[in-house]
DNA sequence: GGCCAGGACACCA
DNA sequence: TGGTGTCATGGC
């Protein structure tokens, strides 16, 4: 079973070629895009993040002089505006109160305790809080989200109703402790949840198919 | 015009 | 612990 994970990836490298995550220039930006693409389109994110580099606001200093109205203002095509505008300000009162805004700094501890910090951050989430180990401090954590979910319980790798902790557990077990694998697996997770894996799937595309118990069952009740 | 998107939190039983 | 409602914009 060792070799199943590490397989399935392999062949959805092979299909969809390397994905080049995180899509962001600075290590802060990878923060703010996780918290802005919560349950959001990334396209949506990608015009927040462009007016707030048209203000430019994309360093801690100049959002955390901003007010939460006005970054509510600029991220508004993200949704969820006013929640995220608060999860923002949150995360930069915290690095200022406790690093100096130095995030490089915040980011260099050691990864059990960096973990639990972000989670006590209001607004973030398990899945918020790995996406920041993973891409912006490059800690070897594995990325668990909606995607991965529906995708391996649909290939009958895994229960439908699996935790987020145990989903992650169970990756981390059948994978080399690697942040390049990781940060690969999860973005081509993505790539494929997006094109096929949708609510309603598109299995006969499925690279996957073969793979897939409940697809070889019944072409027309894949997971569902 | 409904469905869906790279979640998290509050509240309830 | 687990289920449900809320937060909101924009593409398809």
């Amino acid at each position: 079973m060792y070799h199943d994970i590490l397989r399935i990836y392999r062949q959805l490298l092979a299909h969809y070629g390397p994905q080049h995550w995180w899509p962001a220039d600075s290590p802060f930006q990878v923060i703010v895009g996780a918290i802005l693409t919560q349950s959001t389109n990334w396209q949506n994110v990608e015009r927040a993040i462009e007016n707030l580099k048209q203000h430019n606001a994309l360093t801690p200093e100049r959002l955390s002089k901003l007010s939460e109205e006005k970054l509510a203002e600029l991220i508004r095509p993200a949704g969820y505006f006013r929640q995220k505008a608060k999860k923002l300000k949150a995360f930069v009162g915290h690095l200022y109160a406790h690093y100096d805004g130095n995030l490089q700094k915040m980011l260099a501890q050691p990864t059990k305790k960096l973990r639990a910090e972000l989670l006590s951050l209001w607004g973030i989430g398990p899945e918020t809080a790995d996406s920041i180990m993973l891409y912006a401090a490059r800690k070897p954590i594995f990325v668990v989200d909606a995607y991965t979910k529906r995708i391996f319980s649909r290939l009958g790798r895994v229960s439908p109703t699996i935790s987020y902790d145990e989903l992650q557990r169970f990756f981390m077990s059948q994978l080399p402790k690697s942040v390049k694998l990781f940060n690969e697996y999860h973005a081509l997770i993505v790539r494929h949840g997006k094109a096929i894996c949708r609510p309603k799937p598109r299995c006969a595309q499925c690279v996957l198919a073969r793979d897939c118990q409940s697809y070889r069952r019944s072409s027309s009740a894949c997971g569902r």
